[in-house]
Formats: C-alpha cells, sequence, structure tokens
RNA sequence: CGGGGCGUGGCGCAGCCUGGUAGCGCAUCUGCUUUGGGAGCAGAGGGUCGUGUGUUCGAAUCACACCGCCCCGACCA
C-alpha cells in the first residue's frame, strides 16, 4: 500500500527534525471561518482563509497562522530534501541588502521600483533583497579561486520582497513571499548545462513529491537575465499564464529517487525539451501547429511554481567572479539560478487539489496526517477510545489532530473537511458497540469500519 | 500606473439617497436541552461607523482631503 510507505518516511522526518507533531484541537489555535472574507475571489485564498491558514496585514503580505505554517515547512523540507539529493549546498543569506553590490551589476537602477528600498540611520542605502544572484556572486568572488572547486551549488530559502503593483490571489501573488533559490557556478557553458539538468530533473522530482503535476516550459528570462530558461507550471484553470504544449508532457515518467545526478540527466532532460511546451510569452503559434498534431495540442491556464535560468556571465564579468582554469587562465564563471516558490505552491497545491468542502491535502504536505474525530465528546467510552488512539498515534510519531471539542459531528465532519486532512477517524459510540471505528479517506470519500488495532496498524508503522 | 468599487462589533452584511444618537445573521460568553454531516431555547457582552476638516442645533448619513483594501487591465518567483 503506497500511503504505508509514506507515513514511515514522514514519521522519521519529523522526528529527526523535533517538531511537535500532535495537537488537540481544544489546545490548538485554529481560527476557521464558517464565512468567505469578501476579499478572496480564487478558491486557494478562500480556503487558506477559511482554514485559518493565513491573515492578510497588508496588500500581499500575510502572517502564517500555525496551520498554514505547517504546510509552508512540509512544502519547505521536500524542497530542502531533494536540493541535498541533486548536490545543492543550503546556506542562508538575509532579507537585507546594501545597495553597492546591486550597483555594481547595474540592477540598483533596473529593477526599478519593484525593489523596496530602505535608508537605515547612517543614511545608507540597502534594500529588501527581491533575488540574490548579486549577493551569491559576490560571496563566491570572495572565497573561490580556482576551478576545482566546481562545480558548485549553493542554495537557501528566505522571504523575498518585490512591491508588485498589484498583489493578488493571496499567497500566490504576494509582494513578501517565501523563495528557494539556488545558484550554480561552473567553468562552462557546457558545465552549466549539466548543473541546469540537475536542477530540472530536481524540480520535476520536487513537484511530483508534493502531488503536482508540473509541465517546464520554454519561458522569457525577464529582469534575471540569461538565454536558457524553463518555468515549471502546475496546470489550473485559475492560472495567471496561457501555456501551450504537447498533451505528452503530461504522463512522462519522474525520475526516482534513486536517479544519478552525477550521471548523465540530458536524455530526461532532452524527452521533454523535444515536444512543443511554452508559455504565452515566447508562444510561437505557427511553429506549435507545425510540430504538434492537433490531436496533441493543449492550449491552457497554469501557475508558475518553479523556474531555472542558465545566464552565463552575465553577472561574474562586471562583478569579476573569475576562477583560474586548469591552464592557469582566469575565466568567469557561468552561473545559473533556479527558483522555487515556496509561499505560493501552498495556493498552487489548493487550486489544484479540493473540493465544494475544502481542502484535499496531498499527504506529502498535509498539515496533519490522520484527524481523530470524537463524535460524543463526555461519553466514557468514547472519549476512552479516542485517548488511547490519540496517545498510541502520536507515541508512533504520527501527525494527528485530535478533536476532542464538545461539538456536534456535523461541525467536526465539516472543519475536518475544511482543513482537508487525509484521513478522518471517525469514533462514536454507536461503531463503538461493534468494535469498530470508521476510516474516511478526504480524497475519495471511501470510508471503511476498522478495529482500534487495525487503525494503529494502519497509521503508526511499527519502530 | 489607468479604470471601477468598497471601508459600519471577530466574519458577512443592512442603514446613507431623504441628517435625529446604530441594526441583522454568524461567531463569542452563561444556563438548560441536544449529539453519526456546520443544533434548539433563554439570557449576556462587544462598535470613537477608516482618518481629518468642513456644513449643520444635530453627521454613519452631506461636502472636501487623506489613508487603507478589493476588482478589471498593463507588469511580475
Amino acid at each position: 500500500m503506497p500511503f504505508r510507505e509514506g507515513f514511515r518516511k514522514k514519521r522519521h522526518r519529523s522526528k529527526s527534525a523535533g517538531i511537535a507533531s500532535a495537537m488537540r484541537l481544544s489546545r490548538y489555535f485554529l481560527p476557521v471561518l464558517k464565512e468567505t472574507p469578501s476579499e478572496a475571489q480564487i478558491v486557494s485564498h478562500r480556503l487558506m482563509l477559511r482554514a485559518g491558514m493565513i491573515r492578510q496585514e497588508a496588500a500581499g503580505i500575510y502572517a502564517w497562522l500555525p496551520l498554514g505554517f505547517r504546510v509552508l515547512q512540509k512544502i519547505e523540507q521536500i524542497v530542502r530534501e531533494e536540493m541535498n539529493r541533486a548536490g545543492a549546498i543550503e546556506m542562508l543569506m538575509p532579507t537585507l541588502q546594501p545597495s553597492e553590490l546591486w550597483k555594481e551589476t547595474g540592477r540598483y537602477d533596473a529593477y526599478g521600483p519593484e525593489m523596496l528600498r530602505i535608508t537605515d540611520r547612517h543614511d545608507r542605502e540597502m534594500l529588501y533583497g527581491p533575488t540574490n544572484e548579486d549577493m551569491i556572486t559576490d560571496i563566491f568572488r570572495a572565497y573561490v579561486k580556482s576551478y576545482k572547486a566546481l562545480p558548485l551549488n549553493l542554495y537557501h530559502t528566505q522571504w523575498k520582497f518585490r512591491d508588485e503593483v498589484r498583489p493578488r490571489f493571496g499567497v500566490m501573488r504576494g509582494r513578501e513571499f517565501l523563495m528557494k533559490d539556488a545558484y550554480s557556478f561552473d567553468i562552462d557553458e557546457a558545465a552549466a548545462r549539466r548543473s541546469y539538468n540537475r536542477m530540472y530533473v530536481a524540480y520535476l522530482r520536487t513537484f511530483s513529491r508534493m502531488g503536482l503535476k508540473t509541465i517546464p516550459m520554454r519561458a522569457e528570462t525577464g529582469p534575471i537575465g540569461g538565454d536558457l530558461s524553463h518555468e515549471f507550471i502546475v496546470l489550473a484553470d485559475t492560472g495567471e499564464s496561457g501555456v501551450f504544449c504537447h498533451k505528452d508532457l503530461l504522463d512522462m515518467p519522474i525520475p526516482g529517487e534513486d536517479v544519478d545526478f552525477d550521471g548523465d540527466l540530458e536524455p530526461i532532460v532532452r524527452q521533454r525539451t523535444a515536444l512543443y511546451a511554452a508559455t504565452e510569452d515566447v508562444h510561437d503559434q505557427a511553429r506549435f501547429e507545425a510540430e504538434v498534431p492537433a490531436e496533441k495540442r493543449m492550449a491552457a491556464r497554469g501557475i508558475e511554481v518553479g523556474q531555472v535560468f542558465y545566464f552565463g556571465t552575465k553577472y561574474s564579468v562586471p562583478m569579476k567572479a573569475t576562477v583560474t582554469g586548469p591552464d592557469g587562465k582566469e575565466v568567469p564563471i557561468h552561473g545559473g539560478s533556479y527558483g522555487v516558490g515556496v509561499s505560493r505552491l501552498v495556493g498552487a497545491i489548493i487550486e489544484a487539489s479540493h473540493d465544494d468542502n475544502g481542502i484535499i491535502w496531498p499527504e506529502p504536505v498535509a498539515p496533519f496526517d490522520v484527524a481523530v474525530i470524537n463524535l460524543k465528546s463526555g461519553d466514557a467510552k468514547t472519549d476512552a477510545a479516542c485517548e488511547e488512539l490519540y496517545a498510541k498515534l502520536s507515541k508512533a510519531g504520527c501527525d494527528v489532530l485530535y478533536d476532542d471539542r464538545d461539538d456536534r459531528p456535523g461541525a467536526k465532519f465539516a472543519t475536518m473537511d475544511l482543513i482537508g486532512i487525509p484521513w478522518q477517524v471517525v469514533v462514536g459510540p454507536r461503531g463503538l458497540e461493534k468494535g469498530m471505528l470508521e476510516v474516511k479517506n478526504r480524497a475519495t470519500g471511501v470510508k471503511e469500519e476498522l478495529s482500534l488495532e487495525a487503525v494503529l496498524n494502519r497509521f503508526a508503522a511499527k519502530p
């Protein structure tokens, strides 16, 4: 059973990260809303507000409430694991940056009013980082002098700020957003291409692990610069960009955990890039029609959740980020940058996975794995069964949310459906008379009757 | 940044046109009853009506200015 494996993996991760997993709803902070706040237009924004995940503090700026924060952390962790697997090295750069680096690359003026500029008490010009190419290049050039240190890929996950003219769609187009950005350094274009491929493959795995189907598409490079770029797009009707692609891209196999990131990844990449896929910015209708048979043509809308760039020596030349090659000659490095919109992914996943009752979290990113619903709080037998289940599941490292509130069953079902916990264990007097609990799957709605032992066996894998 | 709209208890709204001292639903608190898909009854608490200035005997209501937020468009992880 695939979900058993999922639980086992997650359990170990939670333990090693030391995250407090189990929670009683009566002691939790979960401000769910029955009514939809009027400002929210798209479904993910509405559901995030209703499920008590976020609270807007200003246009495009959100506080992440406990439930939302848990999801954000799970997504960040998956991104981290796949980046590490691909050989990238994690670090952390500050949110505030000195303007000097940006003046050096000419981007201080080029970036425009989208960059939030700040003056400190000494009248020094600072900025809240919208991205980190300039800073990472500065760090790189300070320490790396030899081709022997290459390839190198450094990344961090940090809050960014882009002063969008018009923030909207909740966390999908906020001004402040959490982004994972990685930067690769290579001796020449061929080596940089291999770094690019590593990130490309890592991204295929990353989004797939979150239950998302993404398609890499040729894209414009924007103010970051460069000539080779792909956007990773989640198909959704509410997406901001129009996309055009070959339908076969929807069902391409995802590289497994055992993919060799030191090996040749070009076949995996080429398999996809051979087929037409482009966002509207670079779309060429004539080419689309020439390359893709009519029945395979797909025009849709999508949400960009990641982007990979190769930009060559765009930063290394002006910033003099050079290394000495094997021939003793000093050469500017070839760079690439690779972004994943971590906070945007929370919204994108909801857009891709919900129904009329609420969110349907894919298990790997769900804030809790299992909900225990006490149908009759105050009833001695029901309470005892729930307490036992709650204690044993938590002890086994399962992320369990126990609804121990004195409330109507309907209200409890509605809450759990809304916040999208993948599995609901329903404990009530009626079932207990037969020694049975009910296990409901949020995604399929399928209900099973199981004994307490069987429930424990399923969700609390043995040590 | 152009165009449109909205700010009234925590949330959703009415009241504004036609000025007279703020109301409804949900939520919250107390009590009783209830408990397998967002319970019922009874009671209670909570609002400088976005801010400022002006008009008026009197402003949530009229006028002006400002601030904030949302939507459509142009721009963007």
